[in-house]
DNA sequence: GTCCATGCAAACAATTTGCAATGCA
DNA sequence: TGCATTGCAAATTGTTTGCATGGAC
């Protein structure tokens, strides 16, 4: 999906909630699409104040975050500590692996996980709704540079 | 294992780390083990009030949970808000399926769950620590509230 | 013109911390 | 006795909210 498209799809979301297109609206969407990495609300209110542009508050930023979330255009992994947000649009479901040392995130997919989730949900009698599966671990680079610290 | 054996593990794992076995860290390592539900620090604090014993100050709730959690006593559950703990001894590892409608929390085991995180983590170049794994849905209870609701 | 949105600062919730007093070992 | 521990209140962190002003439609 290219800017335009997304940008449409923005603005029909707002429509439909008679919500508005402000600068500071538009300017927080576009700038959370054009990463395409995990950032904190404290971060993107960070990119507004540095990065030129109308004025955002801090306060906008979290109501501007919510409310993408509630629409569907990203989705928020809890750290332990802050949320990071990333956008969906284009981007297929996927978990997440995090570096415990350096905080890096990975991806990955794997279908056969959720298939089992799914089962274990129905055996206990729930109707799963959702799932937030997080592996800690440490990524290649930091398990390199322990080892050559002894 | 019983209290009692419970009761040495603890006071061993405290001269270990030459820490000392205080009539309030005693209280809380034995109110935690007491029971087989999950808690919040501020649930404790409150059995603490209520009940008698020692007086345990709220500080001290919280810190003697993260001694528990570090020395493999409790483990920490996020459920998005507070912390709720839950004592490992005698139970083995599981992950959580939390009600989105009445808070309520069971759990599962599901080892081929956790062989494919194993291997999703080698995939990445991740040496896998642990990992948390929440499924969030309707309990049976509260669907069915919430169908004849309708 | 009518709501909705913004910025600001104050409010919040959960948890942590500094410090002086107290208490185990 | 010496260092760990406690209680208290103040501090922190990340986030939310009330309210007066300003702006989109």
């Amino acid at each position: 999906m290219n800017q335009n498209a997304i940008d449409r799809k923005f603005e029909s979301y707002l429509r439909s909630r008679s919500l508005k297109l402000t600068p500071q609206r538009r300017r927080i969407f576009e700038r959370a699409f054009a990463t395409h990495q995990h950032f904190s609300a404290e971060t993107l209110y960070a990119w507004m104040a540095e990065e030129d542009g109308p004025r955002v508050s801090r306060a906008t930023v979290y109501r501007t975050l919510a409310l993408l979330e509630e629409g569907g255009f990203v989705e928020s992994l809890d750290t332990g500590g802050e949320l990071v947000y990333e956008h969906i649009l284009g981007h297929g479901h996927h978990d997440h692996l995090i570096c415990v040392d350096c905080g890096r995130i990975a991806e990955f997919r794997e279908p056969r996980i959720e298939e089992l989730q799914e089962q274990a949900a129905r055996d206990k009698g729930f109707t799963l709704l959702s799932h937030s599966l997080r592996l800690m671990g440490r990524c290649g680079a930091c398990a390199r540079s322990a080892a050559s610290d002894r």
